[in-house]
DNA sequence: CATTTTTTGATATACGCCAATCATTTTCTA
DNA sequence: TAGAAAATGATTGGCGTATATCAAAAAATG
């Protein structure tokens, strides 16, 4: 059932254990001609190498750091939980992880932060990233010294990472429109949107798509431009109490961004039958407000997904191998019917809003 | 980094190695005393077996089945394709996966192959089970003989199992009418139900789960009972078509069953407009009537997070570890936006239907 | 051809654990 | 208390790989 071992490989090529392992392990001062038949053993037999055995025989701990902004949005407090339970099973299959604080939006704590990785010898890194061209030298920098890089929720400069790892917002907002459109079972309706800033790309994104498929699917309703509250729930308070004050069209209401704690208290006071109700992130308050009925539906990206599959894919990044099959990356939509039964507010205490 | 050894523990318990490796690997013939100190010492330095150097030494493998049902299930068969393309990857940490084909909906050749397995030295298995007191029997002496045993999408006797892995349907049902009562918008209407057969549990909970939360939340709606079509789609197609010839008062149809291609194929010859339309399971032909809207929602169990579940568990059970963090079970919802690019017709073309 | 350089082979140790053996000590029983 | 039984200790070889060393062989160089 296990294969080949080295051992075999060498006597199949004609050469000693310890060529092939020159080969293999590309130590140099090994003649064209042992290489080829190294190589041609190797694929002969079908010979993988034992990575266990390997680990174990070189002491291996793949070292992995998460850079995650901080600050008090519970989304990411989230992520934290996930990576930090994950951590706690890994540590058998000799994977340590670090999770590295970096300033919320911040270019310049998120380049400084990729700056310092670079001395710290990590095998491999996840950063939820920034847009910016500032990234690229640090980033360059860190990828020169082996370390493998992946984008994670946010994504970094393209041709600086080896894979990003988030939904497509886009589709979100589509999603978040197609539902928003079958809540209005072909009535007219306006739809007032929020949004942090439309800077932040998958801010900007997830609008698009809710606009297009209204345009494209509904035309009895109207999209409002978004009113913009830098996911401050305070601002965002403000705001949803002047678009749902008393007399108002709005028959719907989609928040792309974070402050949700602000527009649900809005939506509490709102007398009357409230606006349909669409928002990003299955968090303890938005939870909490789908079982209330205050929301009608939250368009989550599971995190519990996206940190199992960086893990994963940094593995196999690290190991130079094929990712395993794992779970699509879709974005979710909760009712308040289908919610999981799990802990979201571990970190949630630890958080200051 | 990588923690204490045995021999770590040995010396911390003032035993020698082979005293600690007795308690460890429970070879009996050691005092309770000595029992006491080791797994006293084991506490205290946080000492966790190092899996990888256990396996490789002891050359194991681990070998799993699952049992699946045959036939034309576009379902099932999107379960064997996650387990074999899991295999290939696992067979990397010598796992060997095998997959017993069994006659769907028959205890007794559910029963014979659950007796079979007995003598095929299986480590776990995961079984689409059916709930039958004949298959007590057969799988207590599964059991017996140290197999781990875990349901699969459809549970097996309680008490002759360690786990069950698959969707609440109840949940799934609930989330089917949450999302078809917002469809109303508080309009009235009727919804056709359909189904199997109410003797299949699972069929039974979905409809249940859709009937409280229609009485609970919609009074406008009026649930019609199922016509049962044993997920045949050609009884399904002339069920559907009577439901919805000119003048029916039906606007919304939910499936809790299999068989769609029957019911696509009477929605799209429907004149006007057609009712909201529910139905469960991402396969080829629901997809493809997302795409074309000829039905709104699917809610899907996820088998790929199913089967990735089911490797995880069976490994945890086998070495009597903690099962790693993965991600929930939930009943999701697709709509024409959030669609997998997926392939999700590699086995489809060996179907028969 | 002699000499240097490159390439190869043979071999040993270690990683953490499993499985087994055999001698020795402790505990129990008559 | 002698003898039997039970428990313990000490030790060995192996799993498949990594890594290092040293001697020997082959190739390249002048």
């Amino acid at each position: 059932m296990s294969g080949p071992t080295l051992s075999d490989v060498a006597d199949a090529a004609g050469v000693s254990y310890a060529t092939a392992d020159r080969v293999i392990n590309k130590r140099g001062n090994v003649a064209q001609k042992s290489i080829d038949k190294v190589r041609d053993a190797v694929t002969r037999l079908g010979y993988v190498r034992n990575v266990a055995a390997a680990n174990l025989s070189r002491r291996r701990v793949y070292r992995l750091a998460f850079l995650i902004p901080t600050g008090s949005n519970a989304f990411f407090n989230r992520v934290r939980d996930h990576i930090v339970q994950s951590a706690n099973h890994l540590s058998a299959d000799s994977i340590s992880v670090e999770i590295v604080d970096v300033s919320a939006f911040s270019v310049e704590a998120l380049q400084n932060s990729i700056g310092d990785l670079a001395d710290l010898d990590f095998d491999g890194v996840a950063i939820v990233g920034l847009q910016s061209r500032l990234l690229e030298h640090p980033l360059a920098e860190l990828r020169a010294r082996g370390v493998a890089i992946i984008g994670l929720v946010s994504d970094l400069p393209t041709n600086f990472r080896s894979a990003y790892i988030g939904i497509d917002n886009r589709v979100a907002g589509r999603t978040a429109a197609r539902m928003t459109g079958i809540a209005h079972a072909g009535r007219v309706g306006a739809i007032q949107t929020f949004a942090g800033s439309m800077d932040a790309r998958d801010h900007a994104e997830r609008l698009q798509g809710f606009r297009d498929v209204i345009t494209a699917d509904f035309p009895a309703l109207t999209v409002l431009d978004p009113i913009l509250t830098k996911d401050d729930p305070a601002v965002l308070y403000e705001a949803a109490c002047g678009a749902l004050q008393a007399g108002s069209s709005v028959t719907a209401v989609y928040n792309v961004g974070a402050g949700n704690v602000g527009l649900i208290k809005a939506i509490s006071k709102t007398s009357g039958t409230r606006p349909f109700c669409v928002v990003h992130e299955l968090v303890a308050h938005s939870k909490q407000a789908l079982i209330d009925n205050h929301i009608n539906l939250v368009i989550d990206q599971r995190p519990d997904v996206e940190v199992n599959r960086a893990f994963a894919l940094l593995r196999a990044l690290i190991d130079d191998r094929a990712m395993p099959p794992m779970p699509d990356l879709m974005p979710t939509i909760y009712v308040r019917d289908n919610l999981p039964a799990d802990t979201l507010n571990t970190v949630m205490k630890a958080q200051t809003t």
